[in-house]
DNA sequence: ACCTGAACACCGTTCAAGT
DNA sequence: ACCTGAACACCGTTCAAGT
């Protein structure tokens, strides 16, 4: 058994069933070995946890946008960290409990600044569509998740009496279409000032 | 011992220690009794944490607007529901992890919908501002978090040479500002359409 | 170098027993 | 009605012992 046998075993049971599963118990059992042995590859469970998240990070480190304006760069690198984000929900929990999110978001906004300099704005106004861009991300992902994956996710807004409004809040028939207008709604009010 | 004392020993904390802090056990200790006359008040401890929740759903049912404007009252309810959310980090992720982040937002969301129709919105265009603004108010909690919280909160992200916008992203002079900033935009650019 | 089982201190929870 | 201690099955972790 390999240290990278047991990371990826580790990686599958967060994957699956959520990081409640990976007990350092139940992981020796998927495996077949006795719990201490996994001890003496990876030191500890913190260590395990660790081992986890920089390759999440790793994978983030590896976002690069596309498209010919800054514009649709900015739109891009939104669109492919949204994907992400979304790809591994309890990775990136585990990121943020663990104080790395700073580290994750890096390489993007680096892009970002890149993109909102080449777009024309300096200084603060930078940092500001950076940031707004940032907020949507995150805030589009687990905002979806939500009317997505809760039980209560079907529970109606009342919406005043309109139908198509009270459909479109319970369940956008298009999130990646909504998510990508509120990026564009957002970088053009901060760059056409 | 009442029930009541139990769950604000339990909130005290979950809010002063987070939630790993809060075992039957040490909770007990906290109140000077045995682990089993917990039990015989609240259940158990999944009984505990709904309690807990649900307390917190009340307080987002308090919400309100403020403002003459459709668009300053849009304004007024993302920073409240802000607000609310910054002040109890831990509460909100147990909600969140409960799967009632739905119901958590329900009445903020039917506040937004009211202003959103009054705007002059209808339909999948109100849907779609209500959603923008949750999207940045949650994500502006969770990454203005990080750049606070974060012991690699003050790690420079290069600003292409640009030191007013390294020293905007490290940490924004004026974070409520810049939130302010993002809502204005998406507001003025899903209502101007 | 790599793996094992026993042991320790922590959990949440149940239950019979007390007042 | 309210509280107690003992007991059970689970944790993560250490350590001496094996090969």
């Amino acid at each position: 058994m390999s240290r990278e046998e047991i990371l990826r075993a580790a990686a599958r049971l967060v994957r699956e069933e959520g990081p409640r599963a990976l007990t350092m118990r139940r992981l020796a059992a998927e495996l077949g070995t006795a719990v201490t042995a996994i001890y003496w590859h990876v030191g500890n469970r913190e260590a395990l946890l660790d081992a986890l998240v920089e390759r999440t990070l790793r994978e983030f480190a590896a976002i690069h946008p596309t498209g010919r304006t800054p514009r649709t760069r900015i739109v891009s690198l939104a669109r492919a960290l949204r994907a992400e984000l979304r790809a591994r929900p309890h990775l990136i929990a585990m990121v943020h409990e663990r104080g790395r999110t700073e580290r994750l978001f890096r390489p993007v906004r680096q892009a970002l600044v890149k993109e909102a300099r080449a777009a024309g704005l300096r200084g603060a106004r930078a940092a500001e569509l950076v940031r707004a861009v940032e907020f949507l991300v995150v805030g589009s992902v687990l905002v979806e998740r939500v009317s997505e994956g809760e039980p209560a996710g079907g529970a109606v807004v009342p919406g005043a009496g309109d139908r198509a409004l009270e459909r479109a809040l319970a369940r956008p028939p298009d999130p990646g279409r909504l998510f990508e207008l509120s990026v564009r709604a957002v970088v053009e009010g901060l760059l056409g000032r």
